[in-house]
DNA sequence: TGTACATCAGTGAACGCGCGTTCACTGATGTAC
DNA sequence: TGTACATCAGTGAACGCGCGTTCACTGATGTAC
């Protein structure tokens, strides 16, 4: 039953995808290896051929996540005019379709009070992540000093990130939605004329 | 062993203590009922005369637990100036001392992600611990139409949760106070002349 | 290029463990008279 | 107020279950000659 290296490596993504939407849906705990494998197509024993233990999967599944989370932000970024990015960024992460999808979002707003008990590598691995987001922001506040920039871009990235939480977490929908809304506008209004 | 009925709602207040920072310690999953009595000096036979299930004990713990908190908060706020409300309150919430202390913590803060996937009543619950905190601040907000207050507020507790959940999550830390820092300095400035 | 053998991806059962929950039991508290 | 009995807080063992991890095994892939 070897299988070529290739379609290895193919099966390591696979499982790798699984995790992350199994991770982000149930959470770092309750998704065991047993449901990811089946949700990859596979059964348990096999797992320890591509990862050393549940930790390592962990870490490198929140990275895959991340990474593909990041790159849409960025992609979006990159076909607007300078004006309508930082709007745009911060529209698409902190917006009702983020909230209800789960198994395709972002792992700080999905798995963030988890992630602050998980391992040393999974913690570099988000905190990575959130630079990255902070840098793409920063890169939206073209008239204010490098340093500045920078400081408020963490503080946006927060505040993104509290605003997903948070409209998860409320059950009653008008309120949840005003979280998102009242966000995306003082994120906006903080930054007017700075774009 | 019966006890009289004053010590047994004592006993269980115990019970709602240890569950309270057990759970923001350890998360809600990984804090285990043995290890929640343990901690309240009991054994596991013996809860199940105080609650209906874990979930119920999680809905109940965290009740108690953002009540302590918002009292906190509010107890802040009123021994200030009005101006110096708004800056006290956010500054002890968004603070080295609250990401460094689980244990007494805000369960919006340490458990956001884990409250998002809770049941219904606990999930209520954690709404309106969010919706008390969120008044105590647009209270801080004096000179703007109500309604503008509201949602500002909301934004405002969005960015407060989401700084304490990233500072937890961030290794370096640097970069974690630098967090905290930054979002601070954002809501103060987004409130400038509002006090 | 063809053959012989080592490698190892994946299966499925098993390991010990801690989980949430149940239960028979103990004995002090609360109640009825 | 005193007595007899029902109630029930708390103990500690046990329940079935799923967890992360290990292992013997299968058979196709990769390698050495």
């Amino acid at each position: 039953m070897r299988k070529s290296k290739a379609e290895t490596a193919r099966t390591r993504e696979r499982i790798l995808e699984a995790a992350g939407s199994q991770f982000l849906t149930h959470g770092l705990t309750d998704a065991g290896l047993t449901r990811v494998m089946k949700a990859a197509g596979l059964t348990n024993g096999g797992f320890y051929r591509h990862f050393a233990s549940k930790d390592e999967l962990i870490a490198e599944a929140c990275r895959k996540a991340l990474a593909t989370v990041t790159a849409g932000l960025e992609s979006q970024a990159r076909n607007q005019s300078a004006k309508q990015e930082l709007p745009k960024v911060t529209g698409s992460y902190v917006s009702r379709n983020h909230r209800d999808n789960p198994a395709t979002g972002c792992p700080l707003a999905f798995l963030g009070s988890e992630l602050a008990r998980a391992d040393l590598r999974t913690r570099q691995e988000a905190t990575e992540g959130l630079l990255r987001i902070a840098r793409l922001i920063a890169r939206g506040l073209k008239n204010i000093p490098a340093q500045k920039a920078e400081a408020q871009s963490l503080a946006i990235v927060a505040a993104m990130v509290g605003a997903v939480t948070l409209a998860r977490i409320v059950p009653d929908s008008r309120i949840s939605n005003s979280i998102l809304a009242a966000t995306r506008a003082q994120i906006l209004k903080s930054t007017r004329g700075k774009g």
